[in-house]
RNA sequence: GGUCCGGUAGUUCAGUUGGUUAGAACGCCAGCCUGUCACGCUGGAGGUCGAGGGUUCGAGCCCCUUCCGGAUCGCCA
């Protein structure tokens, strides 16, 4: 009725055809006696000659039409190369419209990219005409489909599991919705399948999996989704770390090669032990395109000196071919230190056999040697130092590397790089409070099991919990989970609760595993993670269809929004 | 909650040490044009410079308050 063929299929061997086409008028160039119109659809874009200027009087731009007439051969000369279809086009001999775009329009398509977010996000079902952001919500539904697959080839079954359910453990603010049936009490929205997935385990479900959808009321970031967003979680029964990371491997290696033409890191992915990821990256999710290394150089300056340094940790991170660079970039490295805390950023330049910088005049000649030793300087290297209190040195080391990696163009972005970041502490020390608490997921199992428990300084115990990271960007995590009631027990009366509280607040999993519970283990990627990384965005906004803003607000349907008196007295809700 | 950056035409932006009537590009409207494909040409409309207050003879520009957006820290896997 309203078409034959689509905008992207019309091809040379077409031409004499009698067709339809329908889709939106993306551009009208008209000439007088000819009008030329792209009209634009899902597929693609195909060129309609028109001879009767009346539709322009009738529509514009973005309007919706159906048209009929005769494929038609370009010539040579008048052949489009930039589109697909762009060897034929439709010589119309009649049109229909079937949907007026009569107000102006917001920004134009083309350019919706380019526009303000709020204004975008207002007119989301405009912005998603923009073939390329159009492209890439199609890729996310490829690549949720290849996922899909790909699981069930590794012998995983999916199944749903509630999105009204009770807080679960993750650690982030729960979305809460009340309950009209039993006043004063809540449901909460899934951080996670965490519980469900575990239980489903202690069901004799061998292999799980769901993409499914996570909702955490916490702040959002470029890379981080407010409010929602989607997991690829897993789960494995009788398997221990290695089995999951096979799983990873094989599901991540073949999804990035699927969907990218550049280079994706082979398995065996990297595995770096957390403790040397902070101290050779500055980070738990190190960008391994970038090749600088962090060295630690706490203890060289005992005998030196220079006050900034004495006695602390210090860091260094060698430049190879940075003495060239001009003097604005250490100033702006300078100021770049600045600007993240820090009170300055000493460097050396290795030059024809000759030390250059303000710090070298603290070091004796035998001191220099030895640094060049340690960290066997070459020519044109420039060394730079970073010194700070023993919580903070890591962490900005990692910055002025990122950022070292950025200006002197060492980043290489035609490739991704995966890796696991492993042996996560199981406690750590809260600051404020200076109790003993939990740092990751309480149900990752510890490594040495109970007898760490009991023996083991808690700071000392590491968890069989890992992350998997890519290109700097957190994919997912993981762990082998905790399938022992007495030593999940042990493991929360060291992080300060008492047996009764994992008793009633984790009762369904406790109790669960006190009826036979295989060992398990598994891991969620964040599925919008990976399209954001597949697709080359740098925005997860980019990768979801009707994205919050970074306001955790639905700027096109007004979520959150106001509602009834009635429907807060159904719930008992009375406001403030 | 903190910090940084931003808010000027429908959109993206420019706007000098504070100085006459706030500009450009694209879009929009009108006219011309039979081979364009980001068509072209001519003309036109379109602005509470986020809001409020202050300094000044004079504020888009300086100061204060406030709202909004983005990035980031906290938070969060």
């Amino acid at each position: 009725m309203y078409r034959t063929h689509t905008c992207g299929e019309l091809q040379k061997k077409n031409v004499g055809q009698k067709v339809m086409l329908a889709g939106w008028i993306d551009t009208i160039r008209d000439h007088g006696g000819v009008i030329f119109i792209d009209l634009r659809d899902h597929y693609g874009m195909t060129q309609i000659v028109l001879n009767d200027d009346g539709i322009l009087k009738a529509s514009g731009k973005e309007s919706v039409i159906s048209v009929s007439g005769v494929v038609r051969e370009r010539a040579s000369e008048t052949v489009n190369t930039k589109i697909p279809t762009g060897k034929i086009e439709l010589k119309a001999d009649s049109y229909k419209i079937l949907g007026v775009s009569e107000r102006s329009l917001p920004f134009e398509i083309s350019e919706s990219r380019d526009t303000n977010e709020a204004v975008r996000l207002k007119y989301r079902f405009l912005d998603l005409r923009n073939p390329s952001l159009h492209k890439d919500i199609v890729i996310r539904s490829k690549i949720t489909s290849f996922i899909r697959k790909k699981m069930e080839d590794l012998g995983f079954i999916e199944i749903q599991t509630p999105i009204l359910t009770s807080s679960s453990p993750e650690g982030a603010r729960d979305y809460l919705v009340p309950s009209r049936k039993h006043k004063g009490k809540f449901y909460a929205l899934p951080q996670a399948p965490q519980i469900f997935k575990q239980l489903l385990m202690t069901s004799g479900f061998d292999r799980y999996f769901q993409i499914a959808p996570c909702f955490r009321d916490e702040d959002a970031r470029a890379d981080r989704s407010p409010g929602e967003f989607y997991q690829v979680d897993f789960e494995m029964a009788f398997a221990t770390l290695e089995d999951v990371f096979a799983v990873a491997e094989s599901l991540l290696y073949d999804t990035f090669s699927a969907f990218s033409d550049k280079k994706v890191s082979k398995p065996p992915f990297k595995r770096i032990p957390y403790a040397e990821s902070m101290q050779k990256y500055g980070s738990d999710k190190p960008d391994l395109r970038n090749p600088l290394i962090i060295e630690d150089l706490s203890g060289f300056f005992t005998d030196v000196d220079f006050a900034p340094f004495k006695n602390k940790p210090v860091r260094a991170i060698v430049a190879p071919d940075c003495v060239k660079m001009p003097k604005s970039f250490f100033e702006n490295m300078l100021a770049y230190a600045t600007s993240i805390g820090m009170k300055g950023l000493g460097y050396i330049s290795v030059t024809e056999n000759e030390y250059k910088g303000p710090i070298v005049k603290f070091l004796t000649e035998s001191k220099q040697k030895a640094l060049a030793e340690k960290l066997s300087l070459k020519k044109n290297d420039v060394l730079f130092f970073i010194s700070d209190k023993p919580g903070e040195v890591d962490k900005l080391a990692g910055y002025i590397r990122t950022e070292l990696g950025k200006r002197l163009n060492l980043t290489d972005t035609s490739r991704h790089e995966l890796c696991f970041v492993t042996d996560f502490p199981m406690f750590g020390i809260n600051e404020e409070t200076g109790n003993t608490e939990f740092v990751h997921n309480p149900f990752s199992m510890p490594q040495g099991e109970m007898e760490a428990l009991q023996t083991v300084n808690p700071l000392d115990i590491k968890a069989y919990q890992y992350d998997i990271v890519c290109n700097g960007i957190e994919l997912s995590s993981g762990a082998v989970r905790n399938h022992r009631p007495d030593i999940m027990a042990k493991a929360f009366e060291i992080a300060g609760y008492p047996k009764e509280t994992v008793e009633e607040k984790f009762s369904a999993l406790y109790n669960a595993f006190h009826y036979g519970a295989p060992p398990h283990a598994g891991m969620a990627p964040g599925l919008d993670r990976i399209v954001m990384i597949l697709t080359g965005n740098e925005n997860i906004r980019e990768v979801v269809a009707f994205p919050m803003n970074s306001n955790a607000q639905d700027l096109l349907l007004g979520a959150p929004g106001t509602v009834t008196e009635q429907q807060l007295r159904d719930i008992h809700i009375k406001l403030r």
